[in-house]
DNA sequence: GCGCTCGATGTTTACGCAAACATCAGGTGG
DNA sequence: CCACCTGATGTTTGCGTAAACATCGAGCGC
C-alpha cells in the first residue's frame, strides 16, 4: 500500500493492489518483468515468455501457473524489449499535414483501424505546413522512430523535395500521388470520379460543364482537373476556363461569385464538397436556383453533403477502402521485402441527390 | 569503410544505389549501431553515446570525428534499445472512437503538433464502436504499447465501465468529461458557451430559446444542455423540451422539421454546427426564413460554418488550445508523477454572423 | 616534484525479452 | 534392454543503448 500508484492504476477496477502487495521497496515501481513472473510461477523466464507468445509446447498446467503468477504481478511484455530483441516494432508511421481535409481525416482513421486489425500501432507525424523544411523534419524526427514503415499523405513532390535517407528497411506507400513508378500508390481513382461527374452533367443536357479547381500544387486536383478537361474534350466540349479554389469553402464561395454572373454557366463540377458548400452560397445569393438555373456536382461525399442546400450530388470517395489498402500493401511490401511499384486506385461512385437537374433551356438567365 | 551500410537507401534522390556498391554480403540490412560508429571513429561507443545525447565532456575534436563517422555509416539511434534503456518512449497514446466529429480531430490534430513540439510522438489508438467490449480491447492493446501516457478523448464512463488495469506509471488525461474529481480533464467551457449563445438569443429579444441538443450519452451535450436550461431559467424564462439529434447534419435536419412548424419557435441554438446546417436545411424547406423567421446558433465553428445559408452564428472553440492543454498537463503529470486531477476548461468566444437576428414581431407566422 | 583534482575517455554492466541451444524424462521399436 | 526420439523445460546469449564506474593524463598548489 506504501506504492502510491494504487490510484492511476486501475481505470476502472480489475486487478488493483496487486501492486501493493508486492514485498520490493517502494521505489520499485518497475514493472513486473518476466523474470519476476518465472519466480513465482517457478518456472524459467523462457517459459514464461512462452505462454506470452503463446507458443506450443508448454503443459496446460504449467501454463495456467504462469498465467495466474502474470495476473497476480500485473505483468505486461515490455515493448520496447521486444521490439529490440525482435527487430520490429509492429508499429506503422503515418504521415501527414493537417488533418483539415476530410479525406485525410478518414483515411487515416482506416489506416488506424486496418492496422489494428493486424496487430500494429499507428504513429502519427503531423508536419506543420507543406514546406520541404517541414517535410524534412518530420522525416527526420521518423528517423529515429519506431516505425516499421510509413505511410504517406501528401503531395508526393514535397517528399521528393526532401531528400532525406529513411533506415532502408522502411518500407514507403504513398496516398494522393500519381508517382507510382517510384512508389507503391494507393489513391482514390480521380479521373474516374471526375468523368462521371462530367458525364452526368452531359448527359442531363448541359452544353458543357465548368470546373472549380483545386490548388495548384495538389496532384489530386490536377489529377480531377485534367480528367474533366479530358472527358469534355472527349465528348466534343470546348472546356471552359478553370476556375481555381483552396478546397476551402470560402474560397468555392469567391469563386461562385464569379461563376454566377455568367449566363452561360449552367452546370459545375467542384473538385470538392467544401467548395460546393461555398459555390452554393455564392449562387444563391446571386439569385441562381439550384438546379434550375445550375447544376452542381461535388466530390468527396462527405456526411453534411447531404444536408446542402439543396442536397449535393457528388463523387462518394471510399476513404475506408483507400486505408486498408495502404496497410495492405505497406504490411505486404515489409513482408516480402520487395521493391513493387504501381498505384491501385479505389473507385468512386456518383450520389445523385437534390443539386443537378437538366437545365432550363428558357429560364430567366437564358438568353 | 567495410561495414556495408553506407547508404541507408534515401526516399528522394540523394544516396540512392549506395547499398549495392557495399562489399559485404548483401543481407546484412541492419542498420549501423553505436559500436560500428565507435570502431569507424576510433573511439569507445561510450562517446558515440555522449556525442549522440549532446552530453558534455566531448572534446570538439572528438565530436567532430564521431559525427563524421555518424554521417558516413547513416548511423540513427534505435529507439528501442534506448526506450528500454531509459525506460520511456517519449510517445503519447490518445484513445478516441471514429474521428468523425470535427472537434475530436482537431483536439488530436493539436494534440500532435504539442507533442512533437516537446518531442514525443503520438500513437492513435482507434476504438472502433462506442461500446464497452471496444473500449476494453482498445486499452488491453494499449497495455502492452510503447508509452509513457495517455489522452482520452472519450466519454469517460465508457472508459469507467472498461474495468481494465493500466500500467500504473501511465498518466491519464480526459477531454470530453466532467469528472475532474477523478481524472486531469481538459475541456472546452461548454456551460459557458451555451449561455453566451441564450444570453445573445434573449439579448435579441427572443422571448425563449429552443435547443437542438446531442446524444444522451454525451457528456459535452448535456453540458450544454444543462447550460442552456440553467441560462433560460436564471433568466427567468420557460426552457421549452429539448429536441435530441445525435450530432449529424442529418438528425438536425429531422429535428428541425418539426421544430419549423411550430410559429412559437424563434430561435434555436444547435448543440454543434452539423446540426445546425440539417436545422437550416428543415427551416428553409418549409419556407422558415433564417434569421428573420428564426434564429439560429451553432457550437464549434467548423471553417464551412461561415459558408452556409445564411452564414452561421456560433460558439468559437479552440481545439488547439485544448490539445496543447493536454501534452502540457500529461506531461507534468509524468514529470512530477503526481496525481492531481481537476478539471481545466478553454472558453469559447461568440462568432457573430447572419443566422441570428431580432425576432420578427409581426411576421407571417407570428400571431 | 608530489599528490591532487578534474576533464576526457574507456570498460562494465544491465535494461527485458526471445532465439538458439542444452537438458531431461518418458516412451517406442527393434 | 538399449538406442533413439519426442515433447517439455531450463540455460545461455545478445539485441543497442546509457548509467555507473574505472582509468589516464595534464595542470596546479604547496
Amino acid at each position: 500500500m506504501e506504492t502510491a500508484d494504487k490510484g492511476p492504476a486501475g481505470v476502472g477496477g480489475g486487478t488493483h493492489g496487486a501492486q501493493s502487495r508486492a514485498r520490493t521497496p517502494a521505489r520499485t515501481r518497475t514493472q513486473a518483468s518476466m523474470a519476476d513472473v518465472a519466480r513465482l510461477a517457478g518456472v524459467s523466464s523462457q517459459t514464461v515468455s512462452r505462454v506470452s507468445n503463446g507458443y506450443a509446447g508448454v503443459t496446460e498446467e504449467t501454463r495456467r501457473q504462469v498465467l495466474a503468477a502474470m495476473k497476480e504481478l500485473g505483468y505486461r511484455p515490455n515493448s520496447a524489449a521486444r521490439a529490440l530483441k525482435r527487430g520490429e516494432f509492429r508499429t506503422l508511421g503515418v504521415i501527414t499535414f493537417s488533418l483539415s481535409t476530410t479525406g485525410n481525416v478518414r483515411t487515416l482513421e482506416a489506416i488506424a483501424n486496418s492496422a489494428a486489425r493486424e496487430g500494429y500501432a499507428v504513429t502519427l507525424l503531423p508536419v506543420a505546413a507543406p514546406t520541404q523544411d517541414e517535410v524534412r523534419g518530420a522525416f527526420s524526427r521518423l528517423e529515429e522512430l519506431a516505425v516499421d514503415a510509413v505511410i504517406v499523405i501528401m503531395e508526393v513532390h514535397l517528399l521528393d523535395a526532401a531528400t532525406i535517407a529513411l533506415p532502408p528497411h522502411v518500407q514507403v506507400v504513398v496516398v494522393d500521388s500519381d508517382a507510382g513508378d517510384r512508389y507503391t500508390v494507393v489513391d482514390t481513382d480521380q479521373a474516374g470520379g471526375s468523368r462521371a461527374a462530367v458525364r452526368h452533367l452531359l448527359g442531363l443536357g448541359h452544353d458543357t460543364v465548368w470546373h472549380l479547381a483545386g490548388p495548384e500544387g495538389s496532384f489530386a486536383a490536377q489529377r480531377r482537373a485534367d480528367a474533366w478537361h479530358a472527358a469534355l474534350t472527349e465528348a466534343g466540349r470546348t472546356p471552359p476556363p478553370v476556375v481555381r479554389g483552396d478546397w476551402s469553402a470560402e474560397s468555392g464561395y469567391r469563386a461562385g461569385l464569379g461563376l454566377a454572373d455568367r449566363a452561360d454557366c449552367t452546370a459545375v463540377f467542384a473538385a470538392n464538397d467544401q467548395m460546393a458548400l461555398g459555390l452554393l452560397r455564392a449562387l444563391h445569393e446571386r439569385g441562381r436556383r439550384v438546379p434550375g438555373d445550375v447544376s452542381v456536382v461535388g466530390f468527396d461525399d462527405i456526411p453534411e453533403a447531404s444536408s446542402f442546400l439543396p442536397p449535393l450530388t457528388t463523387l462518394h470517395q471510399d476513404f475506408a477502402e483507400v486505408g486498408r489498402l495502404c496497410v495492405e500493401s505497406v504490411l505486404r511490401k515489409m513482408r516480402h521485402t520487395g521493391t513493387e511499384r504501381g498505384t491501385t486506385l479505389v473507385p468512386t461512385r456518383l450520389v445523385e441527390r437534390a443539386s443537378t437537374a437538366p437545365p432550363l433551356r428558357n429560364g430567366p438567365w437564358r438568353s
